[in-house]
DNA sequence: GATAAACCTTCCAGTAAGGGTAAAGTAAAG
DNA sequence: CTTTACTTTACCCTTACTGGAAGGTTTATC
């Protein structure tokens, strides 16, 4: 198939998956007359393998590591459920700084009058050199 | 004084001021003969403000017009508190996609029994075609 | 006075993961 | 035959910096 079904079908843009092809991950061959990209149906499974990697925020280069995990039969799922968990734990971070900026920010929000005056807590705990 | 020791003060890398430079958020005076860009202290106060403010997740624009009303003596506490707010709207989007990001994913794990046998319910899941 | 270290300068390239647009070739439909 | 839809490559743009090279300046040491 063409690079427009393949998009469509493995829910990305025809952009991304010619990148994809760009940068190594997903390489189909070419029709030697009118060098249009020509998809397989098991380049597509991987389209949507990396698709819906990287929705599962995956980088691109997690993304490379669990596909040749896909394709190699005797991997032990030891290896995906590592890589899985490492997210996992990424993803905990994230969240606690998140949450962190979050309990700062409306901690803020409350001192704030959020009037026509200029007086503003937020501004002044912007302006305390304080590092925190 | 010189970038170094804006640098340190602010607790910013000497690159990134002069980063801050070069997209006009915190242009200093030269000195003439050496070239060396020359900081004042109210400079100073602004690069601290823009390291805090970046440390609260506001984007480079976003810090240029908290800059802006910073210096503006007549704004309204109202135009911070409502940048503040969508500040921690944004946030709260951020939260839910990576809490639920983190479900998806411990839930994989815990049908993964990591062993060395190849059989993994995770690379299956990626597998799976069905967007989500 | 020479030299070395610790500064400072500009410029160039790269990061992640594509998005936007242009100019041009190809294909399918009417 | 023409229009419309699709495809190609090539280039620059994005965010917010970071790293490095090549060179000028200042300060400390010998």
């Amino acid at each position: 198939m063409n690079i427009g079904e393949a998009a469509k079908k493995s829910g990305l843009t025809v952009k991304t998956v010619r990148y994809y092809d760009e940068i190594n991950l997903i390489k189909p061959v070419k029709n030697k007359t009118t060098n249009y990209r020509q998809y397989t149906d098991a380049e597509l499974a991987k389209l949507q393998f990396i698709g819906k990697a990287r929705r599962f925020n995956f980088s691109i280069k997690e993304c490379k590591e669990l596909l040749s995990l896909y394709e190699n039969q005797n991997r032990s799922s030891k290896e995906v459920r590592n890589l899985t968990l490492t997210k996992i734990a990424e993803i905990d971070v994230k969240l606690n700084e998140l949450e962190n900026l979050r309990t700062q920010l409306s901690h803020l929000v409350s001192c704030c009058k959020g009037n026509e005056r200029p007086e503003c807590p937020i501004i002044d705990e912007l302006s305390n050199s304080d590092l925190n």
